[in-house]
DNA sequence: GATAATAGTTATAATTTTGTAACCATTATT
DNA sequence: AATAATGGTTACAAAATTATAACTATTATC
């Protein structure tokens, strides 16, 4: 039990630090190459993961406060990136998703994200690839996982 | 080689997938408990790995354009949690590292983003446990050979 | 010794993100 | 039907981050 606790430490400490660094890696190279904050492009992936989200939804997802979120939809909505669509059953309910075109760019912006990443990383061996994606595939669907599971209570009014 | 490129496109969407589920766990939480920024933070997680570290070794670090960096450190210093050195062999370089205080509450503030994250991840099992443990492991010790490697030529002026 | 390059600072502005309160429309509760 | 709760928006302010240009001090180069 001591030790088991003593590891979900070092998984935490090991997680946060590598958030700086994938921060640098993913989101600064992208800042000169479209016209889309962070948040945005965070917004464009929490929907094509999900296919369609509530604009709760999307604040919960990003830990946003929903009046941003709705400011974030506007600017993608401005752009033709996504789209609302109304619940039947419940009015009040706003779906948001992809348009194709929010697709198409989603899919440049991942493969501008991929770019860069694949001259570092293609520097190592095949084995150590292939354990990059394994571990980065259990870290992905763990959090993923947990990520279901905890309403944030961030934010007020979120 | 077909096949490693698409493992390498994984790994990368995988990373970026889970960066702002990483930052609501760890930064979000925190953002009530400290009058410290999160760039604050991150300067004193990179200090406190790397022991001592120049001021544009902090903008590369971290990909922050150099004159917030001195903005940041003088606020840490306001703080007193981290302190100059000049180097005696060149004087233009200035070493920043934490103070003794410093070590303190960055310890302070690692314990407080690993409480919540252990309750989160505690609803698992030893086995996966463990293994996030070792996927974790694997993928910080690789990010920071990577890291090493590249130079970020972000921000104009960093 | 003049010139260029490097490390860091000052000053300033723009953009992005975060935080709050008040509000409308709709649905749930009584 | 009145009241409360939920989902979303509007309006506004504050804080954090990013971006530039111009500058000082020091070291490297020619």
């Amino acid at each position: 039990m001591e030790k088991q606790n003593n590891e979900i430490d070092s998984v935490a400490e090991n997680l946060a630090h590598i958030v700086p660094i994938l921060k640098r890696i993913f989101i600064k190279g992208l800042r000169t190459k479209t016209n889309l904050s962070p948040q945005t492009l965070y917004t464009l992936g929490a929907l094509s993961y999900h296919k369609k989200l509530t604009m709760s939804g999307i604040g919960n997802h990003l830990s946003v406060p929903k009046p941003h979120v709705t400011a974030l939809v506007d600017k993608l909505i401005a752009e033709g990136l996504v789209e609302r669509l109304s619940d039947e059953r419940d009015r009040r309910i706003i779906y948001i998703q992809l348009t194709e075109k929010g697709k198409d760019t989603f899919k440049e912006v991942k493969r501008m994200m991929t770019e860069s990443f694949r001259a570092e990383l293609s520097i190592f061996d095949e084995d150590k690839i292939h354990k990059m994606y394994e571990c980065s595939r259990y870290i992905r669907e763990t959090l993923d996982e947990m990520a279901k599971s905890f309403q944030t209570g961030c934010c007020s009014g979120n």
